[in-house]
DNA sequence: AAGCGTTTGTGAAATATTTCACAATATTTC
DNA sequence: GAAATATTGTGAAATATTTCACAAACGCTT
């Protein structure tokens, strides 16, 4: 049977806004942006392997995309390959990961501490992505019997406190979809610039700031439109 | 302050690969398949608040498109509105969940019943989104304590009479990557047509196998990128 | 039942994204 | 060190998506 790629490698984000970032820079288009995350995780599986170089051939096929899309997109902004050789693992990583933000490790807190937020909180696979759950708060603010849990779980009466003290500029939203919009512009109120949203509503946020929903019932739902014969 | 909807309506999905599938019927876009499920959202919301019928552009609103986005999004499948007056919510609703396939519960399976699965097992939130996790598998199947969860946790050995008998065609992936591609293959090779998968690789399915992936890492990438001045 | 105000549906235009094609430039081989 | 080989970077073409602009169609009012 013939195998092949036919999956969303970045998958939440199946309907993207044409917002993007002009900054001086080049604008690099948010379709890009998810693709570069994943050349940045197939790169590290490459680096693993003990791979010095890659063509962009061989690291498109890894992602899932053509060899002139991943050009076009390192394209926009820089110019790190060897002709004739193809791109240093290495440098490529970095230069990916700086252009992404998440070259140094950023303080992400977590907001409701329920059956998803526990599970979130309790994952250790962020850490090596650059990520790091510093603290995790609740209205209702309870240590989880039979969990480790190394964060503190605290009250959302010291969150604005925690946010500046810790230069916090990201938050991962898993509270009920009630309280979702109103937590969300407590955060922004905050200083919080991005909302990682896990209800299953629509938020509306300030644009400065930016908020992406995993739904999964629409992950779902997508799914069930494409398996119908 | 001016608050606007600055958010992707569909977060996992960020990069969507241009499959698309044609039937007999007219090739449905896939980000339009995305904005369906939006809309069939808000429209469950109007019909809360009582509404009879709604405008594009009211509807367009709530789902942070553009009014002329909408329409041309319902031509691809049909004229179902009359003009001067709108859309009847109903009708609407239901042929949008016809077109996507969720007119009916679709009976899923979990496969992989750790931190997440655990999580989105007891989750009692998909079941008026049309789908029900029917049972869940594990390759060390044991029930947890201080937790009520409705559904059987069954072993990898009898999954595939089970899939067969219950004519499961979806499933959910939350096993550690190492083992997810493994099982992968053999959901495909039991019939499932559609994975939502959790593990941060990029799975390799057959032609006829839809796998969307839902990595929050990379989720959390994409908005360090956006929230950098 | 005719006129008015609305709102749809859609061809055409505008915009964005992807793919192609190839010149430019490096490495490797002899 | 020159020729052969490989692979990048990029303008231009192809494709896809979004937006515009407006005619057509409906309900409502009188
Ligand atoms: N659990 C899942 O598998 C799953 C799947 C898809 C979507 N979701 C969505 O994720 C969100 C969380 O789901 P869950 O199952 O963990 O819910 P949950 O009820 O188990 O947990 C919600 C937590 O939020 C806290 N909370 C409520 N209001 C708050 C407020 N105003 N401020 C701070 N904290 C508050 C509660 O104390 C509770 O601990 C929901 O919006 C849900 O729809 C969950
Ligand atoms: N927990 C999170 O918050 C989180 C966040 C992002 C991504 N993920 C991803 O989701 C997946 C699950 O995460 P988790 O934290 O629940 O992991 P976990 O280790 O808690 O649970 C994994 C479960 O899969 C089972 N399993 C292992 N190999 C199997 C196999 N071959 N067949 C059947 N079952 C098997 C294990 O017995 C275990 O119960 C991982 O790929 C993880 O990277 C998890």
């Amino acid at each position: 049977m013939k195998y092949f790629t036919n999956a969303c490698p970045a998958p939440g984000a199946g309907l993207i806004l044409p917002r993007v970032k002009k900054s001086g820079r080049i604008i690099i288009p948010r379709k890009t942006i998810y693709r570069l995350s994943i050349y940045l995780r197939c790169l590290a599986r490459l680096k693993e392997n003990g791979l010095d170089t890659v063509s962009s051939e061989a690291l498109a096929k890894a992602a899932g995309v053509k060899p002139t899309q991943l050009r076009k997109d390192l394209a926009c902004f820089g110019t790190f390959g060897t002709r004739g050789l193809g791109y240093d693992v290495t440098e490529l990583s970095s230069r990916i990961a700086d252009e992404l933000g998440t070259s140094r490790l950023q303080p992400v807190i977590l907001v409701g501490v329920g059956n998803l937020g526990l599970a979130l909180l309790s994952y250790r696979g962020f850490e090596k992505e650059g990520f790091e759950i510093i603290a995790a708060f609740d209205a209702n603010p309870r240590r989880p019997r039979n969990k480790q849990i190394a964060q503190p779980i605290l009250g959302m009466d010291v969150m604005p406190k925690f946010i500046a003290e810790h230069g916090v500029k990201m938050a991962i939203l898993s509270v009920p979809a009630p309280s979702a919009q109103e937590v969300a512009n407590h955060l922004v109120e905050c200083g919080v610039a991005g909302i990682l949203n896990f209800a299953p509503i629509v938020l509306t946020v300030p644009e400065d700031v930016m908020a992406n929903n995993v739904n999964l019932a629409i992950e779902l739902e997508n799914l069930s439109y494409f398996i119908r014969e």
